[in-house]
RNA sequence: GGAGAGGUGGCUGAGUGGCUGAAAGCAACGGUUUGCUAAACCGUCGUACGGGGUCACUCCCGUACCGGGGGUUCGAAUCCCCCCCUCUCCGCCA
């Protein structure tokens, strides 16, 4: 969500961004919704004004212990008096009444239009951000590693994890449906180990480890802009009105909302891991093969709450991409940086960076983390703010990225290190979470 | 899940229909005093929306908000209903 005043003075910024991301936005109704707005705001108050004068002196008229009525007593006037005079601004008053009733009425549909119609503002895209109208317009911003040259027929994760015993879909698909998978032994091992590193590796940067919970408020999905529109994603508990986070970007991003923090506290840094679950709706026949796409799976995500400045935020939008690629690095992974163009980068993003890693089965880059800058966007839907030494209050600026997912990862992971014999070597920085495993040996 | 108690400003806590946007204390901030620190004293000290003023900030006015939403009333923090949350006891349980 943007600043109403902001948007009034921005309308041709606002009209752009509607228009290069390709975002539903009805902005004229919203212009002259927030106008009849105020016009109403302005009417009631005056109403209410009228209202609070009128009860003020139905109260002297009508409470016998107050002072003013001890006084008019003594001044000879009778208690009958009294009564027929606030008798008489009584029915005055429920006329004032019927008017705020009425005022009001409109006021809640007037408001609630208002509030949807906000909702679907987009957040204006850096100037760095290409234009595109979908994902074929992103381009790329650097290249790290070099895809691996094989003098064998490799194979793809999804026959190593058959004959490695590691990577189980048909029993997954048996429990849960398609897109489904279990991961055994050492793939779970493998697993747990790229968590763990990356847990240990964000934490080493100075984020605060979290642990949150997985279903949460739908509240907390419409603060961080998931919702509206991204109710088909997800897996939603009706009867709770709760949804399960698809990112553990959600809770960390949610949690300080409705608090105004000091600005002394800020940046405040947080990652967690997580089970992430999607229900991929719309995605029929997409990436169908193996565990690229996926309903569960678990991240570890990291999250920055800073103060309302762009530099600053563009400073940790850059840290948390080299976090990322760290991990990457230690992964020994090839990788390249792609910013998003206004097309595929998300209705509250200003700027938004996709990692991918090179996966040999697809004979691509493919995305494994993004980073985004939301602004104040989540800060104004969560209410999430801080006081500066100014002491005015200020909504903080939110950013996000993937540390690590898997098992999306372990498709380079094993594609890469795989040998011609069949097994898979474990990538060094691994080893010490898989108690010094050096390799995947296929069992039979 | 059952029974009870309760949710008031950053915190503690008063307030059971009008004079309460809200006492008091603490914390915080500004100032006075002081060689420094402490103490004492004075002042400021919620948020949001709308309007006015200004180059801009400070500022002024109005309205709303005492967990959230409805209702009763001329008038609600105070009465009624629904929901959410916290605590205690019981039940169930990883």
């Amino acid at each position: 969500m943007l600043d109403i005043n902001f948007i009034r003075e921005n309308e041709t910024a606002i009209r752009r961004a509607i228009d290069v991301k390709g975002v539903a936005c009805d902005f004229n109704r919203l212009l002259e919704v927030d106008r009849r707005r105020r016009t109403i705001q302005k009417e009631s108050d005056a109403e209410r004004t009228k209202s609070k004068e009128l009860s003020g002196q139905i109260g002297l008229y009508k409470n016998p212990k107050g002072k003013w009525y001890q006084k008019a007593l003594a001044e000879g006037r009778s208690q009958d008096e009294l009564r027929a005079e606030g008798d008489k601004l009584q029915s005055e008053s429920a006329g004032v009444r019927d008017r705020i009733k009425a005022l009001e009425e409109e006021s809640k549909s007037v408001n609630d239009e208002f509030r949807a119609l906000m909702l679907t503002v987009p957040q204006v895209p850096s100037e760095k951000t290409p234009l595109g109208k979908d994902e074929s317009g992103n381009v790329e911003v650097r290249r790290e590693g070099k895809p691996r040259a094989f003098d064998f027929q490799p194979r793809d994760h999804v026959e190593l994890g058959k004959s490695l015993g590691i990577i189980d879909i048909e029993r997954g698909v048996k429990l849960a449906g398609a897109r489904n998978y279990l991961l055994r032994g050492a793939g779970a091992s493998l697993h747990q180990a790229v968590l763990r590193l990356a847990m240990d590796t964000i934490v080493s940067r100075g984020f605060e480890p979290v642990t949150v919970p997985v279903v949460v408020r739908d509240e907390m999905m419409y603060g961080t802009g998931y919702y509206p529109g991204g109710e088909e994603q997800t897996y939603r508990c009706e009867r709770d009105e709760k949804s399960l986070v698809g990112t553990a970007e959600v809770p960390l991003t949610a949690m300080h909302a409705d608090e105004i923090l000091d600005e002394s506290d800020l940046p405040i840094k947080l990652a967690a891991v997580s089970t992430c679950f999607r229900r991929e709706a719309g995605a029929a026949g997409k990436d169908t093969h193996g565990i690229y796409r996926i309903h569960y799976f678990d991240k570890v995500e990291q999250v920055v709450l800073c103060r309302a400045d762009e530099a600053e935020s563009e400073k940790h939008h850059h840290e948390i991409i080299a976090n990322a690629e760290a991990v990457l690095k230690a992964l020994e992974l090839p990788y390249r940086v792609m910013i998003v163009c206004t097309g595929d980068m998300g209705q509250g993003k200003v700027e938004m960076y996709d990692i991918e890693t090179w996966m040999p089965s697809r004979n691509a880059y493919s995305e494994t983390h993004s980073a985004s800058r939301l602004g104040s966007f989540q800060a104004r839907r969560l209410s999430l703010r801080y006081r500066g030494p100014d002491k005015k209050t200020r909504f903080c600026h939110t950013l996000n990225n993937t540390v690590i997912a898997s098992p999306r990862i372990l498709i380079p992971i094993l594609e890469l290190n795989q040998n011609a014999d069949g097994s898979v070597t474990v990538p060094k920085a691994l080893r010490p979470y898989m108690n010094g495993m050096e390799r995947i040996e296929p069992h039979r």
